[in-house]
DNA sequence: CACTTGATGTTGACGGTGTCTACATCTGAG
DNA sequence: CTCAGATGTAGACACCGTCAACATCAAGTG
């Protein structure tokens, strides 16, 4: 029998669609659902079977980044100090990381996360690593006693702008300075470095 | 003679499409190059007389959007006391009045601006109303005598980032109480005001 | 075992999209 | 007047997401 006889039933079809997509992400491409069907060996009509529609097949990709983005800020906890500086370039870092992805996780792609429970509750674990942080930082006297979610939405809104105008390329508007392609991480890094230290002290007590 | 006989040529198609773009984006629809020669009344090639392809017809509305949110940032101007304040707020203002313009002029659906000079140049100038308002802060000694570019890009991504996330639906995560769509914009612009307080107040001296 | 049922994959079709080419029409400069 | 270039039309193309009809298979039931 030849060992080679590709089975009509793929038997991991669903996982394979959101694999190949993130493949595609990561490589910086847009795809198309039958181009996933193509990468993965199988009819252009079968990844329907799992996926209602296209815009589900995203939901479930940026579900999966928000989970990698709550690692990366968990990563930032075991840090001894300045847990705000920390777990606020860690956000950044994931954005650098992973800028299509992150573009998918807050961009309107899927038009309301809302239709997407799940993803919704990945999202709100996510801001909750913000949120506790906080909370912990005013428990050591270290933040205001007030509004800790007032506190983490205001973090939030400094790490997410500075991602998104950096990967939408705004950030050339301000910047005419030549960068060599070499230099750009540790570059970015400095410019995210700047904007964070301006967050904690406008914050830390 | 029959006084409405449709001229062959159109005579200013070009800001026609501008326009009929313009029109179905703050209906909040997307649309399609033949959606927008259907509401002209033109065949469904003509548009590309004027527009190399789709994304420059995008390029040309997001110019158009950097224009209108110079304007707004100029308004703020006036404001006798907390130029920071006033000018953050208008900022958040336009993004809540425009917001399908908006994520069009700060999404990448206009894949680089630097394919497009007089779009790039359209952002410049609204970015520069920014650091003018802080170096002219910086004179009065409100605001720390140092980069006013660091100073205006802080700015700029705590603003886009509230707005950004607001628009696109992530403020949910954090707030689960029932807003009555009457509130709605009351409520949102306390949460804005929130926000920039806490801005001003980390970097106003 | 035989049979059925539901899940999964295939195939072909549909309307819609952006873009291209060949052609029609008009305008204005010479 | 002439004709070249700008502008609009009509049709074609490949690609897309989605759907319905059909094929295949796995698992449970008798």
């Amino acid at each position: 029998m030849s060992p080679n006889k590709k089975p009509y039933h793929h038997g991991a079809l669903r996982q394979a669609c959101i694999d190949a997509g993130l493949d595609f992400l990561s490589e910086g491409h847009e795809f198309s659902i039958r181009d996933i069907a193509k990468k993965i060996g199988v009819s252009h009509g079968a990844p329907s079977r799992h996926f209602r529609n296209k815009e589900a097949l995203l939901a479930e990709i940026a579900e999966e980044g928000f989970g990698k983005l709550r690692e990366y800020l968990n990563t930032s906890k075991n840090k001894a100090s300045s847990q705000l500086y920390h777990m606020s370039m860690a956000y950044i870092k994931f954005g650098f990381d992973f800028p299509h992805h992150y573009r998918l996780m807050f961009g309107n792609k899927v038009h309301d996360h809302e239709d997407y429970p799940s993803l919704n509750a990945a999202a709100q674990r996510a801001f909750l690593e913000l949120v506790s942080m906080v909370k912990q930082l005013q428990e050591a006297g270290e933040l205001e006693q007030e509004s800790s979610l007032a506190q983490a939405y205001h973090i939030w809104s400094t790490t997410h702008g500075f991602v998104s105008l950096y990967i939408e390329g705004r950030v050339k508007i301000a910047i005419d300075v030549e960068i060599s392609t070499a230099d750009e991480l540790e570059n970015r890094m400095e410019w995210a470095h700047d904007i964070v230290q301006r967050l904690c002290a406008g914050m830390l007590i």
